[in-house]
Order: structure tokens, then sequence, then C-alpha cells
DNA sequence: AGCACGCCGACT
DNA sequence: GTCGGCGTGCTC
């Protein structure tokens, strides 16, 4: 019987991945040997009526409980998370007011989540064989991936397997060359592979820095922890800077974390970062990687293999022992904060794990979110800047096209269409920039006025013509197309609005001698599907790219002349205060399309209020103008980023159950903190896409001065709420929310 | 959350 | 007579 050495049996206290905000205390496994009990490991716990995998929390002598079970299996011999990253993910758990195990269910991939995966897997480094390190570089020219490979190992030494993914060397290539006994797998030491720095293995040579780079870099302390905003135009050099900085952090002996957005995480971009750091390991984490790899990718991470982690959101939580750095990659993008679960802010979390490690943070965008820029006005992030593009590049010339009252031809003025036409003819690439995929976003009937709504969702239907299908975008309803009115049997129905599919019909039919590339979800089911459907737009021929914004972010296009935003009235009128933030955002980034190269870029904005201030203010001052009177606004309605907020939400197929719900805690949340100027509270009210998938939501927003307060507060709603005994019914806290609906 | 246990309607 | 609906209780 295991015991903690005085006598008395030891007794695990594990956190299980339920959906209950404590932990639960099991004996050790039959058999098991006290001395290899380590907090970070992964056991198999019965756990009423099913198995899970818990992670080990604590080691403790006594339990309240008179009865424990044991638990099943211990998986790990190696935890999996160290003191500091627990310490983390325990932080995070706090804030979100979320249950430990739910934090260690988010940290860990899939593989890791379901038990797989022990630390026994012992092959952890590709290297040559004698047979192998024997031959030339120019051997195996008739096997052009083997021979990509075998350079590799030649120049660059042993590989880890996630490294050799990230460079995209397929499974098939490495099995060759084991096959042919020209390299095996090693088990080797978990340090880096010594850098061959004498066989051709530097990297690419380094762009110069210009003054404005090598200010920004030289105000990023080296191993202290501080928070930089670093705001940069499109096309300044920003990731230049980031890739300066973690050749520092690398250099050290560090390792560098980088978090991209969920679109941002190309082939493309990863062959260019490791082709700057030869030798060096590097980790991508992203949702395109078979569940094997990603796990493997991550305890390599772990495991002190990887010297960059590039990840999405999740990769916030990679325990990395020798952090160096954290850098955050377009930082105001949504994707940094789950929408489900527990709802973190990967974004907001990286500068917790930045102080908690003493290590710097950079966070990088073109269009600062007003969160970021609040702290870097008032002090509490250094504020870096990046003013002028680099090379000759100009900032484009915006203009503004009235629609109102225009004749438009399918949603685009005359003279839009006129711009598009010399653009090509010219032999310049031109973007259309269409924030709805889809053929139209609803179908009507012209005699009885019926609409294509969605039976589940308040939302219209939209049209896919091609599918010839009616999709709902929030839940998976589709139907398919009808021709005659459902309600009326009219046979006159019309497709209402714009989305990327009508306007590819249009495009490709105006402009018929030149390619059409249309860039949506629908097109673009994978990342590699997005690299090969621009591969002609890189090659610079003449061509028109039309596309949502999977178009907007991070591709370098440069003979891209013409940027058309179709319309940029969409978020100006929302009921969602942070609307106007997130359309000056893409306006702004889509923008940064135009003009990256030497040629001059020009922008043509539709829309039907040119008048409207905010959209003047961004247009004629920049984002930066624009989002400071955003912050003003703010301050004086009280809202995020001058207070705090969170909401509590509630959902059920009864929306009077989730109404009442909300009520009632509100009721709760009043009597525990009567509303005051400090502290305030708005709702019940419905969410603005009131009902999804069958069921109606609500929520309860809570604003406050101190977010300490505010946290105190939530913790003891989560304790009411807990004992919630309506079962149809869903509740979460969502600290921060960036949606209202 | 998910799985057991428990009490009331249409089937071999 | 049972199979099975989903209400509620509990999970170390």
């Amino acid at each position: 019987m295991a015991t903690d050495g005085g006598g008395k049996p030891a007794i695990l206290r594990l956190a299980v991945p339920v959906p209950l905000r404590r932990l639960f205390d099991y004996l050790p496994p039959q058999g098991s040997d006290s001395a290899q009990l380590l907090p970070g490991q992964r056991f198999w716990v019965p756990f009423g009526g099913r198995k899970l995998v818990a992670v080990l929390e604590d080691i403790v002598s006594e339990s309240p409980l008179a009865e424990l079970k044991p638990a099943l299996e211990q998986i790990d011999v190696t935890p999996l998370f160290d003191r500091q990253s627990r310490a983390f993910l325990h932080w995070a758990a706090d804030y979100y007011q979320a249950p430990v195990g739910e934090l260690y269910a988010a940290a860990l991939p899939a593989a890791l989540r379901k038990g797989k995966l022990a630390d026994h897997w012992a092959e952890q480094w590709l290297e040559l064989t004698t047979e192998g390190k024997g031959l030339p570089e120019s051997a195996l020219a008739r096997a052009p991936k083997q021979q990509a490979l075998l350079q590799l190992l030649l120049r660059d030494g042993r590989q880890s397997r996630p490294h050799l993914k990230t460079l995209g060397h397929s499974a098939t290539a490495i099995r060759a060359l084991l096959d042919r006994s020209l390299a095996q797998w090693t088990a080797g030491p978990t340090a880096p592979p010594p850098l061959s720095t004498d066989k051709g293995a530097a990297g690419a040579a380094p762009p110069r820095l210009n003054e404005e780079q090598r200010q920004v870099l030289d105000a990023i302390p080296a191993d202290r922890f501080t928070v930089s905003l670093l705001e940069g135009t499109t096309g300044s050099g920003k990731t230049e800077v980031y890739l300066r900085l973690m050749e520092r952090v690398l250099a050290d002996g560090r390792q560098a974390l980088l978090l991209v957005p969920e679109i941002g995480l190309t082939p493309q971009t990863l062959r260019r970062i490791a082709a700057r750091f030869p030798g060096r390991s590097i980790a991508a984490l992203h949702s395109g990687l078979a569940e094997g790899e990603r796990a493997r990718a991550w305890l390599s991470a772990a495991a002190d293999q990887a010297d960059i982690v590039i990840g999405t959101r999740s990769a916030i939580f990679t325990p990395l022992h020798k952090l160096g750095t954290v850098i955050v990659d377009e930082e105001h993008d949504g994707s940094f904060k789950q929408q489900d679960g527990v709802r973190y802010s990967a974004r907001d979390l990286a500068v917790v794990l930045g102080r908690n490690a003493g290590v710097p943070v950079l966070l990088g965008s073109a269009t600062p979110s007003l969160e970021s820029l609040h702290n870097a006005l008032n002090g509490r992030y250094q504020h870096l800047r990046l003013r002028h593009r680099a090379g000759d590049a100009r900032p484009p010339q915006i203009h503004i096209v009235p629609t109102l009252g225009q004749q438009l031809e399918e949603g685009f003025a005359p003279q839009v269409l006129r711009h598009v036409g010399e653009t090509l003819a010219r032999g310049e690439q031109a973007l259309v920039f269409i924030n709805r995929r889809g053929f139209a976003p609803t179908l009507a009937c012209d005699d009885c006025g019926w609409l294509a709504d969605c039976p589940h969702c308040s939302s219209k239907l939209t049209l896919h013509r091609r599918q010839r299908q009616l999709r709902c975008h929030h839940c998976d309803y589709r139907r398919p197309l009808v021709d005659s009115c459902p309600q009326c049997h009219s046979r006159s129905l019309s497709a209402l609005g714009a989305g990327t599919e009508r306007s590819e019909a249009l495009l490709t039919h105006r402009f018929a001698s030149y390619p059409v590339i249309r860039v949506d979800r629908d097109t673009t089911a994978s990342k590699q599907a997005l690299d090969k459907l621009l591969a002609p737009a890189r090659a610079g021929e003449p061509c028109l790219l039309l596309g949502t914004q999977m178009l907007a972010k991070g591709h370098h296009l440069p003979r891209v002349t013409l940027v058309v935003i179709q319309d940029a009235d969409g978020g100006l009128f929302s009921a969602d205060f942070r609307a106007p933030e997130r359309t000056g955002q893409l306006l702004e980034q889509v923008a940064g399309r135009a003009g990256r190269g030497e040629l001059a870029g020009r922008v043509l904005v539709q829309s039907r209020y040119p008048e409207h201030p905010l959209l003047q203010l961004l247009l004629e001052k920049g984002y930066g103008a624009f989002a400071r009177q955003l912050l003003r606004d703010r301050a004086v309605a009280q809202l995020p980023p001058l207070r705090a907020m969170a909401l509590v939400r509630a959902e059920c197929e009864e929306a009077k159950w989730a109404e009442e719900f909300l009520g009632e805690a509100r009721r709760q949340l009043e009597a525990l903190a009567p509303p005051s100027p400090q502290l305030q509270y708005l709702g019940p009210v419905p969410a603005l896409l009131e009902r999804k998938s069958g069921r109606f939501r609500f929520y309860v927003q809570i604003t406050a001065e101190k977010r300490g307060a505010l946290q105190a507060l939530l913790a003891r709603l989560c304790q009411w709420a807990e004992g919630n005994r309506n079962r149809r019914l869903r509740w979460a806290v969502d600290m921060d929310a960036q949606e209202l609906s």
C-alpha cells in the first residue's frame, strides 16, 4: 500500500474534467509506488459509473471522506504539468469561474485528454545512420521528398518528429529513409540538438532592420516582465520584430511562444519562420494536425524539445519550462477568446503567463483592440509603434463610394466595376471583400412576403445556389432550394442581398478573360486549399480575388492595387457595442491589402451612409484616431475596457425558464452586492441571436469599476447557480465577454 | 456533464 | 406482464 512515508496511506487529490468546482480524493491505484506519485501526472479514475482521465493536483494524508475509491491506473511517469503551469491553470480557473478539471481538459490536446500516449514514446529524434551520413546531398535525386529530408538531416542534424511535421516532411518520406536504413529514431536527451553552425546551416539572411524596428526591439527588455503593445501599420515589419525577439530568446537558451489567430497559421508562414531558425526545433499546434501529431508536438514542447512553439488559442497552455517570451500576433483577433466551455482569452492569459515567468510579452497588431490600446495609453503597457511601411510601399488612397440612390449591379456601383476593369487591364490585381458567404443572405417571396427563416434559430437561411440549398450559418440546418413559395406557391422568389457566390457570378461573367478566385469557407476547406487557391495571385498574373475575411488576414499579395469593400455599413448600426470596433479593424485590415509592393494602392469603400461620423473618422484619420474616439464613447457609456464586464448567460428550449433563471440570478447578485455607481446590472435581455439551435438565449450583464469585486461576486453567484435544478437549462459565466450574440 | 435509479404509458 | 420515456440525484 502506498503511503506518504509517515505510515498513513497517501491520498490523491485529483482534478476531474466535470463541471463541478471542486477536487476529488482517491486512493492510489492498486500496487502503486508512492515515490512515483507526482502532481501533474494523469490517472484513470472511476467517476460515478464512468471512467475519466484526471490530473493529480496534490498528495495529502487525510480526506474529509470516509470511503475512497482507488484510482484505476497511473498514466504518466513524468508529470505533464509542472508547478508553474498548474499555478497558471488555477489562476485561469479562478478568473474565468471554471472548474480546474475543465482547464486541464482545455490545456491538453485531445489524445492526451483521452488518456493516450504515456511518456514511453521512445523515438524522439530522427537521425542519420552511419550509412546515411556517408551520402552526398545530391543522393536520392529520383525521390525529391526523400532527398529534401536527407539534406535537412545532413545539414542540421537530428530532428524531432513535430519539427519534421512543421516543415512538411511526410511520414512516407520518413518511412522510406528508415526502410533504407539511412535514418533511425533515437531516444536521445531532451535538450535541443547542438547547432551545426559550420555546415551552411545559417538561415535565410535576415532583412536589415530600419531605425523604427531597431528602436522597438531595444525597448523590449531581455529578461523581465513587461507588456508591450506593438501598433504597426500593415506592411511595417511587425513579423521581423517578432523574429528578432525570438532570435534573442533562443540565443539565451530559452523558448519562445507565438500565438496566432485561427486562420493565421499557414504552411507558408511556418516554413518562413523555420527558414530563419535552421537547426532549431519548432512545434506547431493547430487544428490542422492529426490528433496524434498534435499530442506529440505538445509533448515535445513540454519536454523542452521545442525551441519555438507556434499555435492558436489553446497553445497558451503548453507547459514550457524555459519560456523566454510570449508574442501574440494580431492581438485584436476575436479567435483568441474561447466562445464555449471555459471562456478564456488567450491574449489576456498571455499577459498573466509572462508575469508569472518574468518575461516580456509582446502584443502586435495594425488595429489594436481597445483593451490593449487603453492599457497602452494609460501606461500599463509599453506603447511601441511602427509607422512606416517597409520598402517604398505607400499607404493606400481611400475613397468612399456612396451607394444610396445609385443604380447598382448585383450590389456594385458602376464606377467600382469600372475601376476593377481598369486595374485588371493594367495587369494588376483587384480584391473584393464581401463579409458574407453564400449567394445571398436570404430568399423572399415577391407576392406574399415570405422569408426563408431558420426553424431552429432567429435568423434567415442563406441561399447557396451552386449546392441548390438554403442553409443556416448558425446551426447545421440545410434544406433543398425551393422554386416556389412554401406559403403562397408563387414562383416569384427573389434572392435578397449580396454574398460571395453571387458576386462571383457577376464578376466571372463581367471579367471573363481574367481568373476570379473566390476565398471563403465554402471554397477553402483547409489551409493547403487556401495556399493552392492563392497560387495564381502570388505568381502575379492579373486576377480578381473575392472573398470574406479569410482574405483580410496576413497574405502578402504585392500585385493587389485595388481593394473594394462591398459594404462598410454592416457593423455601424449593430446593437453590439463592440461592432464598430470590429468593423473598423476589418476595414483597416482589408484596406491594408492594397499596395503592399512598389505599386500604389487604392481602396473603394461602398457605403449607404458616407457621412457617418465614425466611417469618416476611420477613413480620413485612420484606425488610431477612430479607436481613440471609440474609447471616449466607451468611457461615456461606462463600458469595457474602462470597466470590467461579465455576462451571466443562460439558454433553454423554453425561453421563459432561461429568463426566469436569470431574473433569479440578478436578484441573487443584487442581494450580494446592491447596484451602485461602481457596480451595474443589465438584464436579463435576449442575446443578439435570440434563438440558436432551438434554444432561447438570454444574459445578465454586469459592469464593475473593480475587477476584484466582480470576481468575488461571480464566485458566489456560481455557488448559487451550481445548485440549479432545471436540467434543460444551460448557464455559464462569461468573464470579459466579447460577443453579445 | 453523464450515468444510474425510479416511477408511469404502449407493446410482444 | 415488460420495454422505455425522461425527471432528479450523485459523482471522491
